[in-house]
DNA sequence: CGCGACTTTGATCGCCGTCAACAATCGTGG
DNA sequence: CCACGATTGTTGACGGCGATCAAAGTCGCG
């Protein structure tokens, strides 16, 4: 199905930062985020705070249009991502061609780490959309001392894995269309947008391969939920009217 | 199912190292592993050669009996582990009581990164049989720069993490249990240990619930596997013997 | 020896994957 | 703006895989 493309080595493509809006040269030669559009700020300007002094922490700034990859399985590597603004998905590829998505990513989500102790991606990262990256280069991150900022990089990733894998194991397809869209919700809330107004960015091949399921079982799930009053899905864009039920349905989701 | 037993803080158990044998004060106060039966050395030791001084990085070792938890989940923690001899078993608690079992770890494995940028541990590990683990004060790490051993171990949590969601979401039965036990022969390898015969340390309910399948359809699948010649199971020992067609019905497994 | 935990095996049933057909939407060019 | 094919999404019918219930067999341990 998915084919390999012909590999373009992201570093050919980026543009300098200070070639691009967004980013300013502040007084010490270190950047700031500006365009960011994530509650609390991003992470960079996290790691700037808690350093109390800037770094040239962010290289490059990215504009990726939709199907364009920031990196393909196998690709060499000495960078993480953040997303400023819009979404992706990374996937891995198996032999017989197929795809598994591992996970969505939107603005403020860090990606790229299952790359970062070898020589290379195991994961295939592309834009759903039109969307704008920022990349850390790892041997910045390097010279620098472990901080907080790194580690809760590491233990959301593996979180979010571990939900996955728990909603995997243990629900069926009600359960997982449900945990699904309030984790939706929830990543909505987090960049200022409506938690009740989803727009999904991918499509419904997309969230079944996520869910691991059929399309048509996405489709007929989707109904009953619909028949049921709880939400409403319009196209791409999923309205919820009662958060209890779905969380109900949902069942047990890991948070500390 | 699994109830909430008492939290037993670790700190208060773990006796200083050098109560114990296995390590050697060196002299510049640092310590060396000598007991981790693991190729290549373990952890502790690959990081002493990268930064070519000792480093007081491994603060406590510990031998834990079977049934032991090295922290439960929502535990205060301050630390990383390194399986030094035995097994064991992570996992998350369900608000309906049940577990879903994430890993289970053998000699040389790393694990309590999900909880590294948070201020409790998301899931709970228990020993599945006598098993001796060293643990790696976070804070020390913290003063260290960031090198290519601390990234190789959450890459290789991640990648992990990733296959078995692979796994969960694409592989029927019979792929489960032929991947699990392609994976168990390759750590039994690691651990210098024969490949083509396993000592599994958990349960058959364990490996169910690893599998997000029922006991029941592990036993009829091992049965299967038996009557077709392709390994042996008798108890706990499982005897491969034709890894060949075990790969087949495991199917893909992302490796880089 | 006897009790409890673990494992195996059989029978039944329901969820969901598959196949098939159709509807809606998008993108492109006339 | 419409026409057209291609992609995406919906709905129905059917069957199989695996969960569940039930029961017997095995192992470990006091």
């Amino acid at each position: 199905m998915t084919m390999q493309l012909p590999k373009i080595a992201v570093d050919n493509n980026i543009t300098p930062i200070t070639k691009r809006t967004g980013f300013v040269q502040t007084a010490i030669g270190g950047t700031q985020c500006r365009t960011c559009n994530i509650r609390g700020g991003c992470l960079i300007e996290q790691i700037k705070q808690t350093h109390e002094h800037s770094f040239q922490v962010v290289k490059n700034r990215k504009e990726l249009s939709k199907d364009e990859h920031v990196f393909y399985g196998g690709d060499d590597t000495n960078a993480i991502y953040i997303v400023s603004r819009g979404s992706l998905k990374s996937y891995m590829l198996m032999e017989n061609g197929e795809e598994q998505i591992l996970d969505f990513y939107t603005a403020g989500d860090v990606f790229g780490l299952d790359a970062m102790g070898r020589h290379c991606h195991i994961s295939s990262t592309v834009a759903l959309e039109t969307t704008v990256i920022c990349k850390l280069p790892l041997h910045e991150l390097q010279q620098r001392v472990l901080d907080q900022e790194f580690f809760s990089m590491i233990s959301e990733n593996l979180l979010r894995d571990h939900n996955q894998m728990l909603m995997l194991a243990r629900k069926g397809a009600d359960g997982r269309l449900a945990s699904f869209f309030m984790n939706m919700s929830q990543r909505s809330k987090k960049s200022n947008q409506s938690e009740d107004e989803i727009n999904l960015s991918m499509t419904r091949r997309d969230i079944a391969n996520y869910l691991g399921m059929a399309i048509e079982t996405v489709s007929r799930t989707l109904r009953r939920f619909q028949d049921s009053g709880m939400l409403e899905v319009t196209q791409r864009k999923v309205k919820i009217y009662d958060f209890e039920k779905l969380q109900i349905i949902a069942g047990t989701q890991a948070i500390c």
